[in-house]
DNA sequence: GATACATTTAGATTATTGTCTAAATATCGA
DNA sequence: TCGATATTTAGACAATAATCTAAATGTATC
């Protein structure tokens, strides 16, 4: 929880989260659409796996990341319970 | 919404969130349920307040405090983006 | 195997944050 | 008005975090 929420803080890394909503992409392209260094972005890229919003698949030279939305259910359940929505299914 | 992430990110925050759910407190009660000092604890509430996520009524000498879901509709609003679940609308 | 490319790791630096103690401000009640 | 209580403000300090450059690692290709 602690580690979804401070991943969750830096808009680099939900900007990195959108920029992955729908397609894969390497580590290199994703540098490509920020002006940070490669460096950050991979660290920026570790955080986001530490907190298991990103999946990392090695394909040759390549890392591969895409998203992984499973663990924002949490974070989702938190706010239901503070908003005291109901919680409904509709995927 | 970057303050708002911010806000949530430390876990005495969402402590004290959830502390201010469904019932109002003084300043003083809400720092009565943490171990850190009571600056600490008016620190925490002032970013809370920035955030939106609380607000702050003074009555006579005390300060009471209550909560503001309506703001984390936004937060709400983007994990929904980011899941791809359906907004829907059970309040 | 040498070279080029993709990505990460290491190490340093700067900014931000959480925390504390001490002091200031404000309100209540005698 | 004085003393007690409630809360915040000020200032300092240590820990964390974001960023950079330079170097290391791993993979493909010739």
């Amino acid at each position: 929880m602690d580690k979804l929420f401070k991943a969750l803080n830096d808009p680099t890394r939900r900007a990195i989260l959108e920029q992955l909503r729908g397609k894969e992409m390497s580590a290199g392209d994703i540098a490509g659409c920020f002006t940070v260094s490669k460096p950050t972005i991979s660290h920026h890229l570790d955080l986001l796996k530490q907190a298991g919003l990103i999946l990392a698949e090695k394909r040759g030279q390549f890392i591969i990341y895409s998203l992984n939305t499973t663990v924002l259910e949490e974070c989702f359940a938190w706010l239901l319970k503070m908003t005291g929505k109901k919680k409904e299914g509709a995927l």
